[in-house]
DNA sequence: TAATACATTATATTTATTCTAAACTGTTGA
DNA sequence: TCAACAGTTTAGAATAAATATAATGTATTA
């Protein structure tokens, strides 16, 4: 299957017609060689200097929510003031570095399985997720 | 010592003045039995609610900071809209439940330490974080 | 008590996100 | 062929959390 189909087919299965807009947001999220992380500015900004084309941030925003509740991309939990999304949609784990505001995958298998003791009655676990904080190891300080 | 002695200690040890209003978030902060999770939102309602003093959005915003700073809060990472807090400054984990938008914690001792086989060069962790996200277990469905 | 530094507050500003409504496009069927 | 329709794009407005501002009030200390 060609790119351009397998993007027609996310948008379709998506509940979306694809459009010259949608599949331009299309090469940007799955086009990549490898998955990255991205806030929604940063993708207008990617969208605006790979094309000519024009995409409002009104049809950003809407695309990348359905893709979301499809499942082809996550959110990131991340204490921040805005959303970062991943195209990483395998379960995994981040490394957050505070200083450059980046955030870093952990693959599953650098993580032993998160082994919670605790339950809640009627409840159950959707997803774990670790976030690990790094920052610069300024080894002057022993 | 007193009550009222240890929040003007924690209020100057975080750099302010202990003010009628001050103490009053104090209150609310830490004379709980239990610790707890809290937006902003909430903190000031409970406080309108608890007390007939009037704290203004900003005084609140910035004793919490101060506190946050000193490390007497923690802000929790979530993916919301609103910044969560903690009043439990103790190293720990989270249940995060989705139809309630409600924290639970999980002591620390209820997760094995995680292990993280990935370093990143010249950058050291700071903290580790789990966040578990749960929801109803309808046990109909299997 | 007076001078000073700091605090409180109402209000304005900023910014991410969502909403709205008007113009546009692609498809269908008379 | 083209009118009707459903869905799309877009600029701009609305919303809401968080932060900044600046005038007024209060705690501190000499
Ligand atoms: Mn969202
Ligand atoms: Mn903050
Ligand atoms: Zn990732
Ligand atoms: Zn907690």
């Amino acid at each position: 299957m060609a790119y351009a189909d397998q993007y027609i087919d996310k948008l379709r299965k998506s509940g979306l017609r694809p459009t010259k807009q949608r599949i331009k947001i299309c090469e940007v999220l799955f086009d990549a060689d490898k998955t990255f992380h991205f806030t929604i500015k940063e993708l207008v900004k990617i969208i605006e200097n790979q094309a000519n084309i024009k995409v409002s941030l009104a049809t950003v925003y809407n695309t990348v929510h359905a893709f979301m509740k499809k499942g082809y991309l996550k959110e990131i939990p991340l204490n921040a003031s805005q959303s970062y999304y991943d195209t990483n949609v395998s379960h995994h784990h981040h490394f957050f570095d505070e200083e450059e505001n980046k955030l870093i995958d952990i693959h599953q298998e650098d993580v032993d399985e998160v082994k919670i003791k605790r339950t809640i009655p009627g409840k159950k676990i959707r997803s774990v997720e670790v976030i690990a904080k790094i920052v610069s190891d300024n080894q002057s300080q022993k």
